[in-house]
DNA sequence: AAAACGGGGTC
DNA sequence: GACCCAGTTTT
């Protein structure tokens, strides 16, 4: 084994968290967990892989769930392709596989929602396999130990970087080498705030070496932030029934429910807001809509901010989509639509 | 190769 | 405000 993977197992022994996915090698709890984590911290996924775990103990009863019922477990979470994705191939290995998932690399990848970086996670930790997992901790580690300046996001260096991976990996004990690097990455050789002076590859950091930790990893593109205007439409009839309607199966928070939408090209008014001829097309011209917020609320994603109105409108009765307020709470939505919920059942 | 896809933590 | 997070899929 060389040097740095036996310096980082040793390190990762006594300073690894204990995290409920570490006591097992279930192909189905690691893949839950490692789907949840993609992109996402620690701290933020575990409140939701406990809940999965109780609510879907094994992928059977996750592939007997409805897809409202996995969305709304995931509300909060983001990225909700996966969840889609993850109910889809737990249908798969529950049906197609008899609840057994595939136990290799190039299985794993055919899954839906299973890329290189997950398939290797669970090849090496269910299955002993030998692949290295290249995700933004070991970019940074890597980037950092052999200053590296490629940029992670550019084809030329995941390849350089993968490249690298796969020779530092410990072909012996690719499960805890995996986990000892990322483990590392994430709170060690951190992204900000790097404990440099406590470092057990202190000896053979080249960037520490050279003084150019704070510029590694280097990434290019930075993303364009889009502004986007959503006027929400919110009837409220005498017997508090308003409408949600789900979303398209593309594109932002698909399959989640929200209150009917209007988007426009910037801030409208009330009197543009009664122009349009959308309210018409939803039946809801009878009384006139009452802004809910004064300053529209501003919902930061990474891609967009989304810049947001919502109208109150009286009506007699709902005919279309309606939904009780009394279970409101029982539909997945984005949390700009959880938020004000939460807010207006507060005010009433 | 680039864009789309969430929400929250950190500095 | 900018960057980042146990990335994948679509364009």
């Amino acid at each position: 084994m060389n040097e740095i993977a036996k310096k980082l197992i040793s390190w990762y022994l006594v300073n690894k968290r204990d995290m409920p996915w570490r006591n097992t090698t279930d192909p189905y709890k690691i893949w839950l967990s490692e789907i949840m984590l993609q992109q996402t911290r620690v701290a933020q996924g575990m409140p939701y892989y406990l809940s999965f775990i109780n609510a879907f103990p094994t992928v059977h009863d996750l592939a007997k769930a409805n897809e409202d019922e996995v969305l709304k477990l995931w509300q909060g979470l983001g990225y909700y392709s996966r969840a889609r994705n993850l109910h889809a191939t737990a249908k798969f290995v529950s049906r197609e596989l008899n609840g057994l998932f595939p136990n290799n690399y190039n299985g794993l990848l055919s899954l839906k929602g299973v890329g290189d970086y997950t398939a290797s996670a669970i090849a090496s930790i269910c299955f002993g396999e030998p692949k290295a997992v290249l995700d933004g901790n070991v970019f940074r580690v890597l980037s950092r130990v052999f200053n590296i300046d490629t940029p992670i996001n550019e084809s030329i260096g995941k390849k350089e970087f993968a490249l690298l991976a796969s020779e530092l990996l410990d072909k012996d004990n690719p499960a805890t080498y995996n986990q000892a690097i990322m483990e590392f990455g994430a709170i060690h050789c951190k992204p900000q705030s790097p404990l440099c002076n406590n470092c057990i590859l202190i000896d053979s950091c080249q960037a520490y070496k050279s003084n150019r930790v704070k510029e590694l990893p280097v990434k290019l593109k930075k993303i364009k932030i889009k502004k986007v205007y959503y006027n929400y439409i919110v009837p409220i009839s005498h017997n508090n029934d308003t409408v949600l309607v789900k979303r398209p199966p593309k594109g932002i928070w698909a399959n989640l429910f929200e209150f009917p939408l209007i988007e426009s090209p910037k801030e409208i008014t009330l009197s543009q807001l009664v122009l349009s001829d959308k309210l018409k097309q939803l039946g809801l011209e009878s009384n006139t809509p009452v802004l809910y917020n004064e300053n529209s609320i501003v919902h930061k994603l990474s891609h967009r901010h989304i810049y947001t109105k919502f109208w109150i409108i009286d009506v007699d009765e709902i005919s279309n989509n309606k939904v009780s307020f009394t279970e409101i709470e029982k539909y997945p939505v984005p949390v700009l639509i959880a938020n004000f919920i939460k807010d207006f059942c507060k005010n009433n």
